[in-house]
DNA sequence: GATGAATGAGCGTTCATTCAT
DNA sequence: TATGAATGAACGCTCATTCAT
């Protein structure tokens, strides 16, 4: 959970070739696709070599090894949502159009790139470092959790909203965007922007300065 | 996600004696104490058995397989949190006191039973049907829904709450509840219920209706 | 193959009480059916037990493993076949309507006890000494082809049968009728009697002298 | 049971490398060893990979499973034999000679490829499909015995062979050359073709009018 | 760069057998 | 006698990884 907006890549990508950097595209392409599709457990090298339409060992001589192809994956998708959002955020000055378009601007995301997200989903929920801990989490959000409270104490800032936990806020708004892609993948007629609206106002609501 | 309330478990257990009872229940400790450390993926029958002290075939005698023991976990926890947090709620009859409520008792089921949460985490975001469809998620979880949102439209109906989507709402409650164990468990020093009183200060404070 | 006539228990039935024999034959009729039913390699002792209605330890305690139970099996089947057979045979002294009878007391008995042939046939095919030697087949059937070879060398002492090689003639009247058997299951539409008098027909054809 | 004489294979290898190929072979060739050996239920993947001298997982990777080996392995000798046989018969006109010669070059392919015919048999015996029925058996022999039936209706239409109902005579033809097998490998010290002979004049007996 | 072949460890499951009750 | 519980070995199979070509 926990996936969107604004984390720096580790490995900046340094050295590479065009065509190995298409490659490599096209090896974590295919990987989203399986893993969106079948979860991470049966998202098998083999079964991403096959819908790449590659051999096996390509990814291997790409990639050091699984982890590295998922971290490259999480990234990945992190940087495009990131660029996503925050390009609808610019410009934005208000701390309740932030909250608003930051939680609208996740949905279309989620549509553009459903199963990008579902990927990524799984990988958080799976992936784990060489000591058996978990290799993203909360642990591993805090950078966004710290963006996202500077939004919410701007506005309190500004006299816009009260006081309240401004880190509970956060986890919670962060959470609430990541169910609102679950609950869509469970109900896919759902009208997603309605529901995005919805939860946008739930935000704005628990923040707001009582009027008067 | 969204583990909390009142799911009635569907294989009610029959005809079991009393050892065979507490060979289960030994087993299934054992498992949630695996999965909980380690992850899903890497909770084998075989990790399992070592941490019960038993051979592995004594699981297969007592499940009819793995997805058995995962499914008997679930319900085991469910049942146990929904009686654990309707205990706390039993008497109640405002609504801003069973959402204050339901959330401060969620967090003292965490803190009691840490792992059963956490393997139910795990669970809930590996385990598949045969069709690869997952077995748990949003789409199993809307009993749990419509007991939120009735516990909403009452407050609603009552006047204390405005009007808003209480689907949205439900959803956002029982994931910022999740959020909290996960915020919980990255962050082990914080204040739990200092966390819990802050969540359901925001859930009452978005669903309040503006005071004039 | 091989399984009609004339093979001696090897292991004659001692200081057994009544109950004790009656639960063996339970156990053996479950056994048969579920050898017939799923085959050799999935008959297991679990099965056999579930078909009987009994405990799994049950067979255990009477028999010494799952090789006794299945010798026991074979001589079971193998005195009742026998015993049938050589009844239609009693009395008559025609070598040419031995062998009639012969085929066609076996197809009867076949109609009779047909899961009986049937688990027959798999036992033979895949119980194996503790050497990994075949337990029967042709090696243990040399009682049987002898009995057969009489038969026919009576025909030849008579003068109604010609000269040829008794033992090729006794393995592949024995071998005929257990295909007749093979040829009935796949094809259960069959008119079994008029397979066996075209069976017995082929082998006085064979057999006979030429009538100048 | 009923192994000689066209069938033809179900899947035509194709785009298999010669190195493909090989390995195949080379497994395939193991796994009828080590059938013809120890029997169908013992031959697991790891002894056939220990007699091949290479890794078990080799064979999965070159079979889909073990399934797959068992149907190459009983394809691959049905086509041997049959072309032996079918080879043997070219040119022949005779529908006696044919008879004579259908069952002695069997006994022929016999000699050579002795632990193939054996692992067929076990094969036959034990092989299941899906559902539990048997993969081969006398349902699948249809076209073998029609193409032998259409040997002794050729002797009927010439007028060398009395009338008898070919169908029976060809299930017992081919289960006579089986059984040869059989009671050849209980007693190798036989002299195999003089046995051979002798079947087969008991065919030609059988189907021969009488003269006069 | 890319490939297919091979490895070996680990998986869930089955099963005949043993044994205390 | 009969039972259910437990064992441990073996099974077919999957998979990330390695490597010669």
């Amino acid at each position: 959970m926990c996936y969107f907006l604004t984390v720096r890549p580790e490995n900046e990508p340094k050295g590479q070739t065009f065509i190995e950097k298409a490659r490599r595209a096209q090896i974590v392409a295919a990987a989203v696709d399986v893993i969106a599709e079948v979860g991470y457990a049966k998202a098998s090298l083999a079964a991403i070599a096959v819908r790449a339409g590659i051999s096996k060992g390509v990814i291997s001589y790409h990639f050091s090894g699984k982890d590295e192809l998922m971290v490259t994956i999480v990234e990945t998708i992190y940087g495009e949502a990131a660029a996503h959002i925050v390009g609808r955020m610019e410009g934005l000055e208000s701390p309740t159009e932030l909250v608003r378009t930051h939680v609208t601007a996740a949905a279309e995301y989620m549509r553009e790139r459903r199963s990008h997200v579902a990927a990524l989903g799984q990988i958080f929920a799976n992936l784990r470092a060489a000591d058996g801990s978990p290799r993203y989490g909360m642990h591993t959000s805090d950078e966004l959790f710290a963006a996202l409270e500077r939004m919410y104490q701007a506005g309190q800032a500004s006299g816009e909203f009260r006081e309240f936990d401004t880190r509970v806020m956060a986890v919670t708004h962060q959470g609430g965007i990541d169910d609102m892609f679950g609950y869509w993948m469970a109900h896919p007629e759902l009208d997603l922007d309605a529901y995005a609206r919805s939860l946008a106002d739930l935000y704005v609501a628990a923040a707001r300065k009582e009027s008067r």
